[in-house]
DNA sequence: GTTGTGCAAATCGTCAACAATTTTGTAAAA
DNA sequence: TTTTACAAAATTGTTGACGATTTGCACAAC
């Protein structure tokens, strides 16, 4: 999930260079699925478009994909990714993973500062819910996760997990409900509680509901056929015999 | 670490592009330290090196830099990272985290099959070692962990923990000692005993354990200067003024 | 009507040259 | 001697063009 707004970084202070604004225009689209996944990325366009040259796109290109956000097929083009249920799954395990163990951090390492932190982010996310701002309340959803990551003190794991959040939104802008039941916030409540509990096995059992919730919410049952897909018309895996 | 050799992968069999194998070539001269810590990286002189274009050492700078093996500064050039102490504590601190869980679901979802493709590897560990031939040892030592990462069964965790792995390889190369001690192949002894027993605690216990101790095994208390540390030598933070 | 072939268009991969920036070197002024 | 200003060299940033590969379409053959 993108930023919910430049929150003063040193970024947002100095002239923001194009590459980073490209990053997070093209970002925006494929979470907002303006650009849809599976769609074919054509760099003269895009470079057209944002009036820089095919270089720039390219470089951006390599980001997104190694995000997992695009796939790059050699001599065919970028395409918006398509997250198989497989992957859906495999992601939200791995968060499960790394979050049970910032689940477990902040709750032995909760200071009345890191409470208050986190009570005024969870005031902001009723806020949004409060006046029907969907768009802010599923960012600032994402941005939570982001929070506790980094009340846990690990930078490296921060940033894993700002990468693992971003492939979870756009698998839940494919597999989620059409309008989005961002109810998530109460959970978070819940959550908090569990951490100021200070008992960490509380707070990873507590995170791993969640997350289990957010995953079942989804419909990641139907494998929703994004082309043709022969392989589950005729219930057999295709070979790559040629004669 | 590198793969110890091309283990018939799709890529093996195929035609290797060379964007790959530059990659691969700047990444051992890395972690052999034939280019150190710190050493600026001018594209030109790289792309006569390997007899292609800019273009091409740009694209392999943004994978490179992406797993944090070197330093991107605008318009100044490229650096090989030098992971400061901190950083290298907040990797194996990541690790561990990671690891715990990996060492969980291993231990848990044991079968005769894995316990044997653990034990295949351990000889080719001990093999290494009792022929002396250090950097092989150094190399299995990584894959070793990847080989748990992999019996997982969870590519995203897979892939992370790669380039976890990558990171600490460049961490010992910059602190580790000049002779290296590879005597992890009997923790690994230890850590399969303790997957075998199939307490999901116990050998959670027990990664934490091993990757402490090689992390205790580093001398990180010495800064160890790069280049040429004017900080540290005169024992002074660096002031930006000017006039 | 279907299948196979060949040409043309579109698009990616690569490169070499030019512009902008930083760094280094030199010399004049304080 | 130190500082400052300026010029030259080195290096990165960017662009546009050219070749290679893939894709789409028309047309002929069966």
């Amino acid at each position: 999930m993108a930023k919910a707004e430049q929150t003063g970084s040193y970024k947002g202070s100095e002239k923001l260079r194009p590459e980073e604004m490209i990053y997070r225009e093209m970002l925006d689209a494929i979470l907002d699925r303006r650009l849809e996944p599976g769609m074919k990325l054509v760099e003269e366009d895009l470079a057209k478009t944002f009036g820089v040259s095919r270089a720039r796109i390219r470089a951006t290109f390599l980001q997104l994909a190694h995000d997992k956000l695009i796939n790059l097929v050699p001599n065919r083009g970028a395409f918006v990714s398509e997250p198989t249920i497989d992957e859906a799954i495999e992601v939200f395990s791995a968060r499960r993973m790394i979050e049970d163990g910032i689940a477990r951090k902040v709750a032995t390492s909760m200071t009345p500062e890191f409470a208050e932190e986190i009570k005024i982010h969870l005031d902001r996310e009723h806020d949004a819910h409060d006046r029907g701002d969907h768009r802010a309340a599923i960012i600032l959803s994402g941005e939570f996760h982001l929070l506790l990551a980094r009340l846990s003190g690990n930078l490296v794991i921060e940033e894993f997990l700002e990468r693992l959040i971003l492939r979870t939104s756009l698998i839940i802008a494919m597999y989620g409900n059409p309008q989005p039941v961002d109810c998530s916030h109460s959970e978070h409540d819940r959550l908090l509680n569990a951490l100021l509990g200070g008992d960490p096995d509380i707070a990873a059992a507590e995170m791993s509901r969640h997350l289990d919730a957010i995953r079942d919410r989804l419909q990641l049952q139907r494998p929703k056929p994004a082309k043709t897909d022969f392989a589950s018309i005729f219930g057999r895996t295709p070979t790559s015999e040629a004669s």
